[in-house]
Formats: C-alpha cells, structure tokens, sequence
DNA sequence: CTGAAAGCGCTAACAG
DNA sequence: CTGTTAGCGCTTTCAG
C-alpha cells in the first residue's frame, strides 16, 4: 500500500556512483571527498532519505525496542511508569512497545512470547498480580536477554529492580497515625505473593512495635487489589467489635473504594477514621477531604527502570543492582483530626 | 548481547537439506513430502525457531507496527483508548508503538518523524491541543500511509475519523440540568480550534434554546484544559454579579478543577451549583458526590479507530468514515438536588 | 579515493 | 519433489 521509500540505491544512480559510496558519503567516512560527500548528503537530504531501520537491524541484529509489560495500562501508576521510560527510551534512540497483562500470568507468557519473537532488545516488567512461578522469566535470563523488574519484582539475585521504599513507606504512615491519636491502626493488604504486599506488610508491624502498639490480627485484612474486594476488606473491618480509628491500603484502588465504603456506612474521614493512601497527587487532591498519601516516584520510577535497562544492554555481566526510590508522605486532610 | 536466534540455516543445515526447503516445509508448500515436512517442523520445533521479523520486514516491506500518538499517557481517556486500539491491534498480529505529544505540536511532528523512519505502517492520532495547522499529516496523506484521527479531529474530507457525540451530549446535559431545576448554566469550553470544543458549546447554546434560555455570554468560559487554568475559569464564574447554578466542563481535569474550586468558594454541590462531567466510570464515582458525567465508550473509541485502520490496510481508497460513537449521561449524585 | 562482492534471514521465480 | 539464484537495504571487507 505504502510507497517504496527512497533507498541508497536510489540516491546512487542519480548521482552516478556506487551504493557504498553513498554509505560511507553519508556518514563521513575519510575515504569520501568532501565535494562528493556534500552532494551525496544533499540529494538524501532532498529525496527525504532515511536509513530503513529493518535492513539496519537484519544487519546488526538490534531492533531498538523495548519490550514493557505492565498489570494494566490505564491505572495512573502504570501509564506514569511506562511514560519515564518513554522519555529515556527516546533519549537512546529507542521505541517502547507496550503489552498489558491485565493481571493474568498466561497474558505475561503470551506477551513475552510475542515480543520475543518481534525482537525487543530487551524486557522491562512489571509481574501480574497472578504471576508466583517465574520460569517464563528464566528462560529470558538464560537467553541473555536483558530484564528488568520495576515494583513487583522477583529473582532479584539475576535481575536489576526498581521498588519504592515499600517497608519504610509503611511504617512511617503507621508512625503518622500515631501522631495524630489513633490507636487501632488498620491495613488493607494485597496478596502474599506480591512483594510489595508483603515488605508494606512488614513495615506496619514494624511500625506498630515502634509505637508501642500491639498487633491484633483482624486489623491486618488483605483484598485482591479490585475495588470490589478491597470495599469488602474495609466493610469487614467496619464491622469489627472494636473497628479500626485509622486505615491505610497498599494502593489508591484500595484506598479511594475504603473510602466510599467508609462514606457510605455513615463515618467521616478523618472524624471518624483516617485514612492514608498509596496514591499520585491527581487523585489525591481530587477527593474530599484530600487524600494524605505516600507519593510515588512514579516517572522516576520508569526513568530509573529505563537506566538499568540500557546499563543491561551495554553490559551484561556484573551483578544485578536493586535500586530502591523514597517516598514522601503528604500530608493532607485525610489523616489529621481537629483544628 | 543477545545470543543469536536460530535461522532456517541452522535448521538447513542440521537436516542436510537446502534452506529454501525447510522454508516451504515449514510453510507446508505442496511441493514437500509430508514426511520431510514433519522432520522439519519438528526440528524448528526443538530448537525455538521463529521467523526474523526484519527479513520478512525487509522483504515485504511490512513492519507490522502502528504508531499511536496521544496528548498524553497518564490520562485515563487516552490510556483507555489506546488499550483499546492495542487489543484489535493483538488479534491482527500488530504491535503498538505509543508516543505522547505532550499537547505540543512540535512534539507531535518529531513523533511522526520518529515513527516514519521506523517504519511503522500507519498512524493513529489524537491531535494535540496545540496543532491548528495541518502540513505533519498532509504529508502522512501524501506519501499514502494509512492515518486515523480520533476524538480530536482534523482533514476528516480525507482521514477516517472517530469522535464522541458531542454535540448531542453536551445538549443533552443542558437539558437535564433545566429539568432538575437550573436556569443558570454555564460551560467551561477549552481552546476554540479543538472540534470537540467547538461540537460540545454548540450543543450548549441548541441546549439553551430548546429549553427556552437565553445565552449569557458570560455564562461560556474557556480555559486551556489544565487544571490551574480550570479553577481559574470557575473562579471567574463565582464571582459573577449571578453566578451560575449549574456548570459544565469539557473534559475530567475541568470538571475536577471546577468543584475544588466551588468547594474551597465555601459552596456546595449540588445544593448550590450542580455539576456534570465528561468522564470515565473510576474518576466519577471516586469523588464526592459522586458526579454526573457523559460517559465515553473510550476503549470501544480505540477499538473502532484500529478497526478504520485495519480497513485502511486493506484498501487504501474508498471515501474516509467519520464515526460518531454515542456516549450516555449516567446520572449521579452531583446534578440532583433535594431527594 | 571508489567499486564490487558478500552477507544479515527470508521468499519466490526458475531450473532441474 | 528439491536446489539455485536473486533480491529486499544496508555495511563492511577486499580489491583496485
């Protein structure tokens, strides 16, 4: 359908000369008069000549794009991520070829497959929620192919990740409650395979013990990061003997549908209960009352990702680096009584 | 880096037989006996073996890519839209190369650039806020590459397009703002050289004279689609010797801007001013009230533009479609008063 | 200083 | 039924 675009070859018989002198005219090759190089450079540039980067890549066996696997695509975290490593990616010359998983580990198989067999250079992944077996990932190692994991991550011995400071994140909301008077600090968790689930999970008990809190179980309560199971999560909590005095969830799904279910039981926030989220600044200052909520460095995140990716793709040896983001907790009104 | 990927040589090679014959068994050309045939797929089998894109690419000119340009990525709108186009885009074999415009034209046309020199097949675009001049996709035209607009428009005599009802949708908001009481109903429009905007304040103004209104100009506010500039064209609405009572906004970032705005004024919605959006499912229900908004079919809007696309592929001729989807009110807490 | 030829992986026309 | 050859667009020896 599309009109054969100009080739080398074209330029060369226009101007009466070899294809390879074409070649190395264009790219300044100290074999080339200076005379023949400026003509040869002004017809490309007139014909709107440009490399065709297939015959590039049969050649030098490199694609320059990246393969990115995300949960899903249209969660802000996700499209925020993908969007820092877009810029670094366009920065090394290279495309970012992007297929959600939509949470399902045989959609993550599909899709490595498929890239695979597109020839990305390499992988930057972010696990479905479903994914708890990683031979699928072994087997990108054992080809050499570079990988990267940002946020929920595995094998961290054989490959580079980027997390934000999950266990420190937590505690220090777990410390912020108690600041601020609560007592019966809540968590509404993700499930147990999920790193990020797990290090959040640690960081409130940790947090607790700093306060001189106990731990009371029915305070730990987990959903599968849909908004439906996470209402349910915060319901049950709601209906405890003694329900919880504050509330923080692993991520904005979790915490915007605690929210609602909050609201909808009759309580206020922060009256009643606080509330703290994993969140961007977006949606936190969209809701009433404004959400306090541990910031992620989400486009930093992706830029991060991205440098680990291209160190990868320079060098394949050396071990592995863990890279881990801070975050900040904003406070707003969510989580602060009185005044 | 990356190990080399088995070719039809290897299997050629390690079967003793030519390449062009293992190409046809793998293909199962008539020409091959079942037997070898079977020896040969076999073999490709076992050793992983999957065609070289870039060969093929190089030889049928096919990259099997599509460019996507956007405004940008973390928007909910356009990361729906896109998980849309990427999923019809699956099923034809095609991969998805996103790039964001940054809402600067500018941006756009390096993009355009960018992905030609890729090679990417077509293109599926989403204007930015910027572009009124339209030379970058002329020249897409001119060299007869495969190019489909969506929700912000342009060239439609020669781009199949696809577009929300605006105009009956924001004509239908008029209308159910009178019927449940208002009489002072402003819009917050965005640039005047976006179709949609234009569509959505004609719709307004046949909305205000169906129901026997009349237009106030002051009544038509405009801003830039960024929040700040959003809670500046609400501010301008309050302070109007008769403020409205009922406001609608072009898009989500407005709509959101605009209630901030009539919450920190120390009024409330809707008792003082109703409030309706054009938003999606997630946004609409996080907040409180819950708004009233036009829903979008926006991953059906990706879905149908990839659909233009793929017909495009095939046929290159034929008059464009423009595709009008309808979008639905889903009525909600921020446009009814009293109960 | 420049051209010819080989090769990256693959298909298709042409021989045998 | 199978092999040879040419060619897609480009770089890179190797000759001149």
């Amino acid at each position: 359908m599309v009109k054969r675009r100009v080739s080398l070859k074209d330029i060369a018989e226009q101007l009466g000369v070899s294809i390879s002198t074409v070649s190395r005219g264009l790219r300044d090759h100290p074999d080339i008069g200076a005379e023949l190089c400026e003509k040869i450079k002004n017809l490309a540039r007139l014909l709107n000549y440009t490399p065709n980067p297939m015959a590039m890549g049969l050649l030098k066996q490199r694609t320059r794009m990246i393969g990115v696997i995300v949960p899903d695509l249209v969660t802000h975290f996700f499209s925020s991520v993908i969007s820092g490593i877009d810029e670094i990616a366009k920065e090394h010359g290279y495309f970012v070829i992007v297929s959600p998983s939509n949470e399902s580990c045989v959609k993550e198989k599909e899709n490595i497959k498929n890239l695979m067999q597109a020839r990305v250079e390499g992988f930057i992944i972010c696990l479905s929620q479903e994914t708890s077996e990683y031979s699928h990932f072994e087997e990108i190692i054992e080809a050499e192919i570079p990988l990267v994991f940002f946020d929920r991550v595995c094998l961290k011995d054989k490959v580079p990740t980027v997390v934000a400071d999950s266990y420190e994140a937590a505690r220090g909301i777990t410390h912020h409650f108690y600041k601020n008077g609560a007592r019966r600090i809540a968590y509404i968790s993700g499930p147990d395979y999920l790193g990020i689930s797990n290090e959040r999970r640690l960081g409130y008990l940790q947090g607790l013990t700093d306060c001189g809190l106990e731990f009371y179980s029915g305070y730990l309560e987990s959903c599968d990061l849909s908004p439906l199971s996470a209402a349910d999560a915060t319901s049950r909590l709601l209906h405890l003997p003694q329900p919880p005095d504050a509330i923080f969830g692993i991520n904005d799904t979790v915490v915007f549908a605690a929210m609602k279910q909050i609201r909808e039981s009759g309580l206020s926030v922060p009256a009643d209960i606080m509330l703290v989220g994993f969140t961007d600044e977006f949606h936190a200052t969209v809701v009433h009352p404004m959400l306090t909520s541990v910031m992620h460095p989400t486009k930093e995140m992706g830029r991060v990702a991205a440098g680990l990716f291209f160190d990868l793709i320079e060098t394949m040896d050396a071990a592995p680096k863990s890279i881990e983001l801070k975050t900040k907790l904003v406070v707003r009104e969510s989580s602060v009584r009185g005044k």
